[in-house]
DNA sequence: GAGTGGTCTAGACCACTCC
DNA sequence: GAGTGGTCTAGACCACTCA
């Protein structure tokens, strides 16, 4: 592996390089969601560098999820599909107030095409007026409903995303846009706020028109940072909490 | 370094064991917070094991915001005091909405002491009755006030704390449990729900009564996974956010 | 220049999975 | 048994800090 010299401004040590190299097979597809990339000393020899550099740079990049060590199998790209399918809504930070589990479920409501407004296509990094999908959805937790949100998505990158689609497939969200798409999220920066409940909002959730509600505005990125998703859900967090951990 | 047999179900790999060790140094108080930990080399000779076993440890350490190296210099005992000045709150998740960072001020309020009711007592894990100790401030940035607080601590982990203690401390609360009674915050769990502003924090906080109010519930614990502070804050969310940031 | 952490290598052996 | 990731070692050299 050639390296740039140390004093170069850009120097970057041949690990993270690597790891660069591997971002790129998964950028390009070359390894999708769920399959198996090549095993450490595959990547060593290919890349003419020792097995322990690979072996850093997987370290990192299974970190980050973008990765996933299984020992003795080998190491797989991270996918919203091969997660456990209790927990397929990787980024939703619901928890129960008192303890019981129960079963989520997705209902999709609208879904329309429309043209981006100017702050849609600032966060999404497409021009004004560029084709966007939007989703309208609600998330019920057993017979309650919890979250209302609006799903506001590049219309070229999920081109054929519709109301349909959206109704027979099972699983997440994320593992829809995944295996229909090819994106796959891979980092999300959410922003809460309280406000209270318009009328349409509180209908769907059940509480009182001016209620208090958690706004919880999304912003997801796929790889190299590109934000394809923006969605803004109102979460009505009377039985249930949104848990954070920080360190 | 002596090592139990990898068929023990209660093996563990050396990096772990030594991580362990230096992690019972830290409980100890054998190296406090901001100090200089030994180095790699003498850590290696100390235990019995190669630099690199020791390296690894340290580096999930470093991960997890125990430890802080510096190349050149050593590595340190994670602290809330040497933390970047500007980022003294590092628990603290809000965000301008105009991006202007004002100045933030903790203003304390009351400070008394009480006896731990059912609630407090389990998640302190101290005995229902024993003695607490209430806090109750203001957070403003700039001249608005954003956050109204109450946080209970656990009696005789925080002998001596005042109102006046609280005035005179410059810098944040945790550096200040840090210094003043050896304790420190490594993590915390959060638990964000909406609510209606009731009057006394309205008045406070410069809102209307019953309007919609973050409120953010924050158990936090120092090594060992030991509870040692309950805190509930409620947030006004007009012109700061909470900012979360999703893996 | 001495001492620290940071990178890179090479090789050994272990644990797990699958055939 | 062959192949994978996981651990551990030892040694070389680099980059940074401080005296």
């Amino acid at each position: 592996m050639l390296q740039e010299s140390p004093l170069s401004p850009t120097f970057s040590p041949l690990y993270r390089q690597i790891k660069r190299l591997i971002l790129q097979g998964l950028e390009s597809g070359e390894w999708r969601p769920g399959e198996l990339i090549p095993s450490e000393n595959e990547l060593a020899a290919r890349f003419n560098v020792s097995q322990g550099t690979v072996r850093k740079a997987i370290d990192e990049m299974a970190a980050e999820n973008l990765l996933l060590r299984r020992q003795g199998k080998g190491t797989y790209v991270a996918s919203h599909n091969d997660d456990d399918p209790h927990v397929s809504f990787r980024f939703l930070r619901l928890v129960p107030e008192n303890g019981k589990l129960e079963p989520s479920q997705s209902v999709p409501l609208e879904c329309w095409r429309a043209k981006a407004g100017l702050e849609v296509s600032r966060t999404l990094g497409i021009k004004p007026g560029a084709p966007i999908t939007i989703v309208r959805r609600l998330l019920k937790f057993g017979a309650k409903p919890v979250v209302v949100e609006e799903i506001y998505l590049p219309g070229e990158t999920f081109d054929g995303l519709s109301l349909e689609i959206l109704q027979e497939y099972q699983g997440s969200f994320y593992g829809l846009l995944e295996s229909r798409f090819g994106v796959r999220m891979i980092r999300a920066e959410e922003r809460l706020r309280a406000m209270a409940a318009d009328r349409a909002s509180a209908a769907l959730l059940g509480v009182a028109e001016g209620a208090p509600l958690l706004s919880v505005e999304r912003v997801s990125y796929t790889y190299g940072d590109r934000p394809v998703e923006w969605r803004r859900g109102l979460y009505s967090t009377a039985d249930y909490y949104y848990m954070n951990e920080l360190n």
